[in-house]
DNA sequence: ACGTTGAGATTGCCG
DNA sequence: CGGCAATGTCAACGT
């Protein structure tokens, strides 16, 4: 990893083109090959290149040229610092708390999306797109369940596609799940027949696994 | 800015929680108070903090405190750079390219959508939203547009509400406008009666100023 | 390889 | 302040 800080100004042209006038700034070149250009604000880089990428180097400037044509032009008015470090491989990141992870608990415990529910299948596929849960009802109807972290107006509308697609499957309704439903998105579900449920990841997770910590 | 080479595992708790072994990495706190981690491959970060932010600084490590109470615990085991720089202002970016100048050309030339079409209006409000053009066609039916950069199934769903609730304005049609047009959303497109049409950016941005560029 | 979906999405816009 | 949509989205996963 090579870490410049240097007065530049920055031309990006690719899908779009952007521009970025002189300033000081962070520029990285990583192991792999990647270029990122870094402000002293936010956590989100201003311009990067992804590898593979060639980088041509001059005494007022760069160029980095990307596989699909991409440039990332930087002209260099002055260099303050130009140091690198060797950091090794990255064992990787491992997150919990994932809509995945969501729809996995709640395969787990169907009763908490509606008393008496059980499991049929989960990510039950159709021509439009698996099915995130579907679910047999205590009175016997199909449950088509689509589960978010944050449901917006967007999940109705799959949701219905879904429920259109499957129609004919006898006597169905259509469950929105979420950590956080919107309004609107409430509004627009209960017009269309489709129910709502908020859910709570901790809640899910703590209940998930009763057996195992109550003893 | 400060830069920081160091030997450490994270733990990140917030809407979701993040662990990364012990590896060596880049921590980044900059000038507003954002805390970054960048290993040496890719260009986004492996985790972050975005301030307001309360950084506890141990012998053994950092806990860094977010506004929400998400907290971003960086045990160090050894510490190999700890430099710093300042880096002044971001003068900040320009982008060109993006849907909202692809809206303004094709509004400028409405005929590269349909030979003998002539603007409405830009941004047509609905309750449901603004219509990206509406537009009269040669027949003198309306053309309602959505413009996308990459038109998508949820697009269609977007354009099929502007022309349900626009339903009774008189003959009309849907038209999908984008850089690209995914193979699923044309055929759904198609089904429901509604056009797709692709443009290439450049053209229509060459296209556009012949006048002042042709002089 | 291609297509679809999720993301600590983030960020910016407009009401 | 909330809702909504774009992003050089990227990255992961399933067909």
């Amino acid at each position: 990893m090579r870490l410049v800080v240097a007065d530049c100004s920055i031309d990006y042209a690719g899908r779009l083109t952007a521009h970025l006038p002189m300033a000081r700034r962070l520029i990285i070149v990583k192991a792999d090959g990647t270029v990122v250009v870094h402000a002293d604000q936010g956590h989100k880089a201003l311009n990067w290149m992804s590898p593979p990428c060639a980088i041509a180097e001059r005494p007022d400037g760069w160029t980095v040229t990307g596989a699909k044509g991409e440039t990332l032009d930087i002209a260099i008015a002055e260099i303050h610092a130009d140091i690198a470090y060797h950091l090794g491989r990255e064992p990787g990141l491992l997150k919990t708390g994932s809509e995945a992870e969501l729809q996995m608990l709640l395969a787990q415990q169907p009763e908490v999306i509606e008393a008496g529910a059980r499991l049929i299948q989960r990510e039950y596929p159709t021509d439009l797109g698996p099915v995130d849960l579907l679910l047999r009802s205590a009175a016997d109807e199909t449950l088509v369940v689509e589960v978010k972290r944050v449901a917006e107006l967007a999940a109705v509308e799959q949701l219905s596609r879904y429920l259109e697609r499957l129609d004919g499957l006898g006597s169905m309704r259509g469950i929105l799940v979420a950590q956080t439903i919107k309004p609107q998105t409430r509004v627009l579900a209960e017009a269309r027949g489709i129910g709502c449920v908020e859910v709570d990841f901790e809640m899910l997770a703590g209940r998930a696994v009763p057996d195992l910590t109550l003893f």
